[in-house]
DNA sequence: CGATTCCGTCATCAAATTGTAACAATTCTT
DNA sequence: AAGAATTGTTACAATTTGATGACGGAATCG
């Protein structure tokens, strides 16, 4: 629909859909925004002239942040968009707050921080992004060049080789045994990964 | 008792109080939420069965941000909280809005004027409102070119590095031991952060 | 206007980070 | 157990990065 060929391009902070404009399904925009992994969490507030309720429990399932009935106050419309928004932002700060722990190992990707069994540790920019890379997906091995791919982006041209320093020094400042690592582990021959959570 | 526990640790948005579980005592927990610190301004919406006033008017001395009868209407209970909600975080950004102060610094948005320990420091425009952005966003890293985009504007084009040059006159004004700063921090490779407020 | 302040850029210096190679240690294979 | 393959570590040079002083132009204010 149209529409929704609008919303993937315009990439709007917030939508607002009402149900009420004939030839457009505004429900099924809203199903179409919330199928989309890009808009799944945009906010949307839904105008409907009917306030009965089953529209309104129709739009609660499919994720609506707010209604607004016909005839509404625009000053109305104007305080719940603010509302909505403030809330999305806090809901979007927490998630980019968000920290990582695991076995005495936290790492808050938003100040950028490490910290092992609550004391501090300092890392450069690039073994902060290596360790970021890892906890962002543990468990799973990456070969070397992949991690070059990850890590490094697509401009850098480095010796695989050059992994395992950086590997080795992050090691020394997060691992608390030295001979047995706890959080990035060797696999021989395939490269390395981040612990499992279990 | 478990539900202060509870409130305590998790440290919740908001709480509703059903006082009409038998073995818990409502009123007992909204004192114990109103007394401590961290929890004052904790919003509480009451869950009742009796609907007569004698209820309402001891929680509203206790300071419930709003009741509930049974029986009551899901909607509406969610209508309720959403409502407190939205004061409520009115409420927190006027208070925001007000001041800053950490340790010996305060930032005062209202005049637009900044001290340490005390003392008015002068600080030119750009400045004021750097400062202003990471007092806002205490703890998180900014790379120099979000800076640009959250300080400078859209309409600003500028070299990356100028952000360097107004962090060091910023640090000139406000920091007191020119070799550590304590406010504005360098995170080598990333950007720049406010101190973790902690 | 004229003076002053502010702003953006550049150059330079000091310091931290990074990549590499060489060597040591470990693990696997036969 | 010896040799091969793989990984760990160290040292060092090259590069990157950040701090700051200087300077010309723009904006502001009287």
């Amino acid at each position: 629909q149209m529409a929704w060929e609008r919303v993937k391009t315009a990439k709007p902070d917030l939508v607002v859909l009402d149900l009420m404009i004939p030839g457009i399904h505004g429900l099924e925009v809203c199903k179409l925004i919330r199928r989309d992994a890009t808009t799944q969490n945009l906010p949307i507030i839904m105008l409907t002239a009917k306030s009965d309720q089953v529209d309104k429990i129709l739009g609660l399932e499919l994720g609506a942040d707010d209604y607004v009935t016909k005839p509404f106050n625009v000053r109305e419309l104007i305080a719940r968009i603010r509302a909505v928004l403030r809330r999305y932002e806090g809901r979007q700060q927490k998630e980019l707050s968000e920290t990582f722990a695991f076995q005495g190992l936290s790492v808050n990707f938003g100040s950028c921080t490490v910290a092992v069994d609550g004391k501090k540790v300092d890392l450069s920019s690039r073994e902060f992004k290596l360790l970021k890379f890892f906890t962002e997906h543990p468990g799973r091995v990456y070969s070397r060049d992949q991690l070059l791919d990850y890590v490094w982006g697509d401009e850098a041209f480095v010796e695989p080789r050059t992994v395992d320093v950086h590997i080795s020094r992050l090691r020394a400042s997060i691992e608390k045994d030295k001979e047995k690592p706890q959080y990035i582990l060797t696999v021989r021959g395939l490269g390395y990964k981040f612990a499992d959570l279990t």
